[in-house]
DNA sequence: CATTGCATGACAAGCGATTGCCAAATGTTG
DNA sequence: CAACATTTGGCAATCGCTTGTCATGCAATG
């Protein structure tokens, strides 16, 4: 169970004849340890199934070799990707990933980062629900990186909402719809506020109607409601804040036999598990979620290394994609 | 970014004018400090906003008050619940949760274990792909909880998947079928070994014919191979190793043209997300996912506190339930 | 009132690395 | 071959906290 005694950077220096220094160096800091030493250092801690503690170099050198996620809720399977892209970075990094959830709580989410403050090199807020006040202050002590969150200043990726939800409302156009109403996710989230304002954009460019309802739980269980609102807008289109209430409508529509797309279409983001087999399957935004969380830890990574060509908070915008499906179809005569 | 200084036990032993051990106890063994004393402390403590270092704490004390989770992959939904339940547990404890993708590879998890040695109490391995030898080595070294695999001494947590799968085949014999067939997951899935042996078991019992084919890759993408594989064998009704394969194969058999549940009944297992709104709406057997996580987290935080009364590993079984949907209908005659 | 027993708090030695500084060894150049 | 520039390696302090050991002061006991 518990290891009786491990090899330290002691033993491998007795076994092999150097200072314990110089056991350290080969390790953190190859390029000052002459090779030769070096390859027979390497051997004999090889040898000894010696392993750097990772604690103690973190205690001494400040460096982890962590990074922690905070995500509002796991439930939500757009996510995935993005969880999945960033460990894949940070283990190709070796760099060991934290995860955790804020569900849907700014406090939570604060809180869990002054808590792991010590133990990371820096946090992946994935769409924080955090206000950006509080976000800056966090920044200025912590390393963040953001992802589907802009705040001014700092790091972070982005999907490219504004150009995708104007894709979307073309989409609609060119099948006709005048009118679209936009069913909306949590009353904080940044993101709602950037589709609705690309989405209302969009649709004045065209002419077309754009109205807004909600919040919405961003959550299939949020359907009925929203599905219900949107009826009574009397718009021929709906473009829920994401995919998990675009099926929960989906089946509130299937109940109140209400036909998608002939007598609604309906749109949603993020293409997540599922999108593809709901019924009808769903038109939806796509983006490439895995990149996204890779690109995140990538921003944390350089931070931490080369603060070099700092030339202001590395921002990266990632290109989104209309999967048209089955859910959108004619404007209903 | 950097944190310039940090408050240590020294501050808020000078400023509270007692001895740093004693602040240390105060926040590690309580009973050992005088209240007022210990209300003193963390008056200051609070003021100069001291929070102990994890990493100091964890390097002189062994305990790093962190568990690590390792799935193999992130894309099956069917990891969601658990992962939340463990890091809900993790979180309610005060515990960092660690999570890890091992890619469905024995050499990546073990590898990642080794990794994360010092810098956790323990480790839940999920659905492990592991041979029981190598898993039992580890073991000797390393807190271990199993979830969904059971290696001999070893302390971890199931669902129960023997009599799950014998309520299906009961559920299957009263509809009539006299054959089913097994689509069977990875190679080495000890899940997969278990279910088909509860499944013939129970078919035998049941007097119906059951022949297992396989292995197919346990998700969506598999489907098509293994749709058409159970297609040739003949049964009336399959079993997919999950539901992932079981959505797999329903596409297919839409695709070709085979109705569902009218020529041939699908069930699966897990519930996952979208098991409710692919079509037909999927029979599955579902078990408590959250629950399996919380308890593997308990059983780890037990082993580490209280070794006491320790007469045996500790295993936990937990309750699974038929969920009777649209993909399985009375045997065509 | 002297004695014993406890509960508290202080000291100091680690836990296992990193790293600034300096000395020795090596190689280069005139 | 002397003089100097570079490497390379070692010493020792340090990161922030835990914990065994021991001295102290107090209350309880006879």
């Amino acid at each position: 169970m518990t290891t009786p005694k491990r090899t330290t950077v002691y033993d491998v220096a007795r076994e092999a004849g150097v200072a314990a220094s110089t056991v350290s160096r080969t390790f953190g800091n190859p390029r000052r340890v002459n090779a030769a030493t070096r390859r027979h250092v390497l051997a004999v801690a090889e040898r000894l199934g010696y392993h750097p503690n990772p604690l103690a170099t973190a205690l001494q050198s400040g460096r982890t070799a962590t990074v922690a996620m905070l995500v509002p809720d796991i439930a939500n399977p757009h996510f995935f990707g993005t969880i999945r892209g960033a460990e894949r970075r940070a283990t190709a990094a070796d760099i060991t990933f934290i995860l955790g959830f804020t569900d849907e709580s700014a406090d939570t989410e604060r809180d869990k980062i002054e808590r792991l403050a010590r133990s990371v090199d820096g946090f992946v807020l994935a769409s924080s629900r955090m206000p950006d006040a509080t976000t800056a202050d966090l920044a200025r002590e912590h390393n963040l990186a953001l992802i589907d969150r802009e705040v001014d200043g700092l790091p972070g990726v982005v999907i490219d909402n504004a150009s995708g939800s104007r894709q979307l409302v073309d989409h609609l156009a060119s099948l006709g719809h005048r009118s679209l109403v936009y069913l909306s996710g949590p009353h904080g989230s940044w993101l709602a506020g950037e589709r609705w304002r690309a989405l209302s954009a969009g649709a004045e460019e065209r002419g077309i109607a754009a109205t807004r309802l909600g919040p919405f739980p961003p959550q299939v269980a949020g359907g009925g409601a929203a599905a219900d609102a949107a009826l009574v807008s009397g718009a021929t289109a709906v473009v829920a804040h994401n995919d998990l209430l675009a099926i929960g409508i989906l089946r509130r529509l299937a109940e109140r036999g209400v036909s998608v797309p002939d007598q609604l279409s309906v749109a949603g983001y993020d293409d997540i598990f599922g999108a593809d087999f709901c019924v009808p399957a769903l038109t939806t935004l796509a983006g490439p979620q895995e990149e996204a969380g890779r690109a995140a830890v990538e921003i944390l990574l350089n931070k931490a290394s080369a603060r070099a060509a700092e030339d202001g908070p590395r921002r990266v915008v990632l290109p989104s994609h209309l999967v048209i499906r089955d859910s959108t179809g004619p404007a209903p005569a």
